[in-house]
DNA sequence: CGAATTTGACCAGCGC
DNA sequence: GCGCTGGTCAAATTCG
């Protein structure tokens, strides 16, 4: 029940998110710990934020940048914030200058990538047409990683679906989606090609259920998804 | 032997 | 229209 509302409410927002014009944009200071990300991996509700980033993270992984995806993710952090209170993910380097415009988020990964004409993202930005109308595009969260593994634990189970090796990188993309029924969430994974230490990890999409690490306690189970978007 | 992964084929969007 | 590219499918293969 609780899960069908919460569709319901999803699909409100994906559909005020048809034309994203706006990316959040998160920075953090360079190798900082992850206690920060305890709350964020609540705070973000329904997004994923790997466990093993949020608490005893491995010594290997280091966030360094977060993005967010679309304007309405942006809202969406707006509004986190306000719940929130006190020092938490979002009030990091907070400022104006964080909230980009669909081109600059484009310029910034092309740049970012070697060669200068690469697109991370770029073209998973670009809309999608299903029979002439534009398709409504899943709540996207990117973040990069310093990880040995490609994939971090995040809580959710994932079954691999397809890998690509994409067009000036060095490295595979991976292809995931949630083993959860009903839960369309896919995520990415890919490695830098200008430093193969960084995991560059994207999801898309909203679970509509906590993860499986809490599927036994179904209490908190249930209050979880009261703060499911 | 069932589940998960791999991998080549296929499809759709986009630019030229 | 054609070729390129990213994303997905599904049969084959591997793994536990």
């Amino acid at each position: 029940m609780a899960a069908a509302s919460q569709a319901m409410l999803n699909q409100g927002l994906f559909e005020e998110q048809e034309m994203p014009t706006q990316m959040g944009f998160f920075s953090f200071a360079p190798n900082s710990s992850f206690p920060l990300l305890g709350s964020c991996h609540q705070s973000l509700k329904g997004f994923t934020i790997p466990h093993s980033l949020a608490a005893d993270a491995p010594s290997t992984a280091n966030l360094t940048e977060t993005l967010l995806i679309s304007s309405a993710a942006a809202k969406q952090r707006e509004d986190m914030s306000a719940n929130l209170g006190g020092p938490h993910l979002f009030s990091v380097q907070r400022s104006s200058a964080n909230l980009w415009t669909q081109g600059e988020v484009n310029e910034y990964l092309s740049n970012k990538r070697s060669g200068g004409d690469g697109h991370l993202g770029v073209s998973a930005l670009k809309m999608k047409k299903i029979k002439g109308r534009r398709k409504v595009r899943e709540p996207r969260f990117c973040f990069k990683t310093m990880s040995d593994v490609d994939v971090l634990d995040d809580g959710y189970k994932w079954r691999k679906y397809g890998q690509k090796v994409v067009k000036n990188t060095l490295h595979p993309r991976s292809y995931y989606r949630c083993t959860q029924d009903n839960c369309g969430v896919k995520k990415r994974v890919e490695r830098l090609a200008e430093d193969p230490r960084m995991v560059i990890t994207t999801y898309e999409g909203r679970h509509v259920h906590s993860p499986s690490h809490d599927l036994e306690d179904s209490e908190a189970q249930s209050h979880l998804n009261n703060f499911f978007f």
